[in-house]
DNA sequence: ATGGTTGGCGTCCAA
């Protein structure tokens, strides 16, 4: 089976390419970047689960790949995101979600829109805020992020690991993963009503909006064949204001990043923008 | 079948 939802098409000069991906260390995974960029040549590339402090960042080769425009928000060990640009950002800024110091957002100023790179915590194991801080503090973040959307005033763009799978195509099945965190109910309706906070378009489903096609962006580590047990979930995303939709031109999963030689466990999510159709910068 | 694997200044934790 071809776990590749389409290919993109070539890409012309007209085309804005992002990317985000939850690389899962990004110097274990340095040459899968270079992998990344040789293939798809992206304008902007958004990292998350970098897991390195900015003073070990490799943004030396970042800078000889031609990313001379970097936003890092990095923490040891754990977490930690990175925007990558070929164009020039600006405004650079940081939001200490929860009052908790984690480095899980950084946002930029580019082409034309504002671009928010998220990591959102994963949740543990029991969905129950009761007996599971790290649920509670998913809840809590993801409630905040409610009331942020809906103060946002420019045209937006918000991607990354989001740790929800909200539709029931978007998992392997819905119905044994209803209990399991990530899919459940009360998650899903959080991250519904982020999505009605702000007039947002899911990016990466409306070129398959056809609810029926399986997407998934992230398989187990734990899986003896993650390519034939196929158990994958739809955990990173790409929402995109409402105003820039007439600029959407494509999306895809980069599963082929998912089959190399010690693969991070999530594949990279990339979108076309049409340059001509998005906002002054 | 409640297992299984991965990365990190790590000898367990978070994912």
């Amino acid at each position: 089976m071809d776990l590749t939802p389409r290919p993109l098409g070539l890409k012309s000069d007209d085309t804005l390419r992002l990317v985000s991906w939850n690389i899962n260390s990004v110097r274990a995974r340095i040459h899968h970047v270079e992998h990344l960029i040789e293939t798809y040549q992206p304008d902007v590339i958004c990292l998350q689960e970098t897991k390195a402090m900015d003073d070990v960042f490799p943004s030396k080769i970042f800078q000889k790949l031609g990313y001379e425009h970097r936003a890092l928000h990095g923490q040891k060990s754990h977490h930690g995101v990175a925007t990558l640009s070929r164009i020039k950002h600006t405004n650079e800024a940081k939001i200490n979600w929860c009052e908790k110091g984690d480095a899980r957002h950084v946002q930029v100023d580019v082409g034309g829109f504002e671009l928010h790179n998220f990591y959102v915590p994963a949740g543990g194991d029991e969905p129950d805020v009761t007996i599971n801080e790290k649920f509670a503090h998913k809840m809590q973040f993801l409630a905040e992020m409610e009331t942020w959307a809906g103060s946002l005033n420019k045209p937006t763009i918000m991607l990354g690991d989001l740790n929800i799978a909200p539709l029931e195509h978007d998992v392997w099945s819905h119905k044994a993963l209803l209990k399991v965190v990530s899919h459940t109910p009360v998650e899903v309706e959080a991250m519904n009503r982020i999505f009605k906070a702000h007039d947002w378009v899911d990016a990466v489903r409306h070129f398959y909006d056809d609810d029926s096609t399986k997407l998934y962006t992230w398989w187990s580590y734990r899986a003896r064949d993650w390519k034939a047990a196929n158990k994958g979930r739809r955990l990173d995303h790409i929402w995109v204001s409402n105003s820039l939709k007439p600029a959407l031109k494509d999306a895809t999963i980069a599963t082929n990043l998912r089959g190399v030689e010690k693969p991070s466990d999530h594949a990279p999510i990339i979108l076309d923008l049409d340059k001509s159709k998005l906002p002054d910068a």
